[in-house]
DNA sequence: ATAAGCCTTCCTGCAACTGGAAGGTCAAGG
DNA sequence: CCTTGACCTTCCAGTTGCAGGAAGGCTTAT
């Protein structure tokens, strides 16, 4: 399997797939000719790290959620944390968007948004000035 | 005021400070010992920026937003569509990591997270294999 | 022979800073 | 007068996770 294939098998830009070589996340067979040559091992992984991507987890948690994934040994607990810690940060990320779509939403309403200067996001980002 | 105060009082780092100058979102007016040297105007316009920066809006938008501020013929209009497009893009991300956020704890509760290797997390990102 | 459609590497750029190195300036203390 | 420490300066590199594009090689079909 060329990088083409795998890349719409897998739902992964080509590009992606040759950052992830580069970083050392999966690895890439070549031909004589020089081309990736793909098995389906690497065509599953791939397909794997697109699914953690997905779910927001960073390289270096996808990095070792597949080892994790390799190790027919592992702890399901370390895969738990992983994930757990991740769950965490995307609580408080919404909690931070949803502080800023209250404030703004409020703002948003409050705004008359015609021809005239008046504004009251104005008026809140200079500090009722 | 030396750029060490404004930051304290913008409550911005020094270093965000220089960056903002360098990018043309602020003036900084040298002393001839070439420090900086802050009106009250440069640093209510710093509070602005911390404050817009606070609530999401991009450096584009801060500028956009600094610039209507500025201009008192501006139409309230031409405010409201920035921060109604800056709110729509917060509910899509909210969306997003909703989502995430769904998915993951399911997985994490269905998880034993003890010694064995067992794990639905893994399972669901390796595709069920 | 040539054109299209793959593939390769390498370099740059994005957002919005942050950290650190190397060095100038200023006020206070000995 | 000298030093110490806290400021300040510029410049360069790194962060995250790729995307865009140039310059060129390989393959297949016509």
């Amino acid at each position: 399997m060329n990088i083409g294939e795998v890349s719409t098998r897998a739902g992964l830009p080509a590009k992606t797939i040759r950052y992830y070589e580069e970083i050392g996340l999966i690895a890439a067979p070549r031909d004589t000719n020089g081309y990736r040559n793909f098995g389906a091992a690497e065509l599953h992984k791939l397909t794997f790290l697109g699914r953690a991507r997905a779910l927001g987890f960073s390289i270096a948690d996808c990095r070792a959620l597949l080892a994790l994934y390799e190790d027919q040994g592992r702890a399901s607990a370390d895969v738990k944390r992983i994930a757990q810690q991740h769950l965490a940060r995307i609580d408080a990320k919404i909690a931070d968007l949803r502080a800023m779509q209250d404030t703004l939403s409020g703002l948003v309403t409050a705004c008359a948004g015609d021809h005239r200067p008046d504004c009251p996001i104005l008026r809140d980002l200079g500090g009722t000035a």
